[in-house]
DNA sequence: CAGTAACGGAACGTATTGTATCGTAATGGC
DNA sequence: GCCATTACGATACAATACGTTCCGTTACTG
């Protein structure tokens, strides 16, 4: 974590187009700090522990800023979580290319950013805060879009039998890594990619 | 694991082996209440939003009567976590078999007890929470357990092979409801079962 | 029936929330 | 180059809600 409570450096130009365009501008800065500051005590102490005045502290900035900007903590929490990095999609052509590359990047963006310590804890959330589910929600459908499009891709090449549950398969594929998440709040390493694709691929069975 | 809690045996009248057998003795009804209080409000608010005052109104208690027994809001969560229903298990034989039946209670567990409601919110706490995390460890470790000695009698059986990583092939199963329950908020079917271990065990390329 | 301890309810002090207000800083208009 | 205007960080404020403690009552022992 970067040093704390660093004062920002002020001045420059405000909003370029705004409407009222007297009077101080507002600092982008300031806006880019606060984002930083609520994605980093996210990660620290959780949704449900966040507090703006916290976040203004972390900010360095005044309580009267963040709320000037935001009206409360969810919409706050909801563009900090959107800055998160997204998503690349590999196609190789080949169905086990696909996967495990993409879940290199799946498992890089939890270890990397924030995500792998804000997901869960906003996924706890879910269930007593209607709002915050609908946030999650298209977030959650869209790191699952990517396997679900191979598995059709591996589909339209005949690697996959036509009856296969696409959907199904995804959640297999990526299910590992979700327990071991929240199940066991472990680590997540890249190691894990390949035996996981090797067994959802060939299956547990003995083959004869 | 069958039910985890051990709570002592006190009878109508007065607690057995105690000093002092006299005054009043504490109620076990208003013990009950109070757990089963927590448990609804956990399910209801989640872990962090859960206060001792909210357990005491919803129990029909004093607030000193919570205080009396439990020092703070996390014993008693952990007690109250601790009588949800734990497990049975399932030994036909054959691989197939005790794994659906193992996941059809696994889900009856988290469907028909305030399990589904709970666990996710207080595994969303624990990256923020040490001393929960600790609680939390052995309940997710003996929810795994029963699934890593099915894969070990099916081992010795030969109906898996010997370099199968048993640890995954678990995680495998039980990943399409980790991802279900924690990433789509959704709710969890029995009709599950079947396709998934279907699917993990036969693997999802097409066999030739 | 006297003694004791737990009971539910209520009162208390502290901490924390969101909002309002302060003097200061930065910009545009004239 | 000054003035109006708006955002800035800091702080003061009222309201809320928490954990704790006290109180009169109740249930049980001997």
């Amino acid at each position: 974590m970067p040093p704390q409570s660093e004062r920002v450096e002020r001045s420059k130009n405000g909003r370029p187009g705004a409407a009222g365009s007297t009077g101080r501008p507002r600092s982008e800065e300031a806006h880019q700090a606060i984002l930083d500051a609520t994605l980093e005590l996210l990660v620290e102490v959780g949704f449900s522990a966040l507090t703006v005045e916290g976040v203004a502290q972390r900010a360095g900035v005044g309580k009267a800023t963040i709320y000037r900007r935001w009206p409360s903590k969810l919409p706050l929490v909801v563009e900090a979580f959107g800055q998160l990095p997204g998503f690349e999609e590999v196609d190789s052509g080949r169905l086990e290319t696909d996967l495990k590359e993409t879940l290199k990047t799946y498992l890089a963006n939890f270890n990397s950013s924030a995500l792998g310590g804000v997901f869960p804890s906003l996924a706890g959330e879910r269930a007593h805060n209607p709002e915050l589910s609908k946030l999650l929600e298209p977030v959650a459908k869209a790191r699952r879009e990517p396997f679900v499009r191979i598995f059709e891709r591996a589909r339209e090449r005949g690697e996959i039998s036509e009856d296969i549950d696409i959907g199904l398969a995804a959640d297999l594929v990526v299910g590992p890594i979700s327990v071991t998440l929240f199940f066991r709040g472990g680590t997540l390493s890249p190691k894990m990619v390949g035996p996981i694709v090797d067994l959802a691929l060939g299956g547990i069975l003995a083959k004869d």
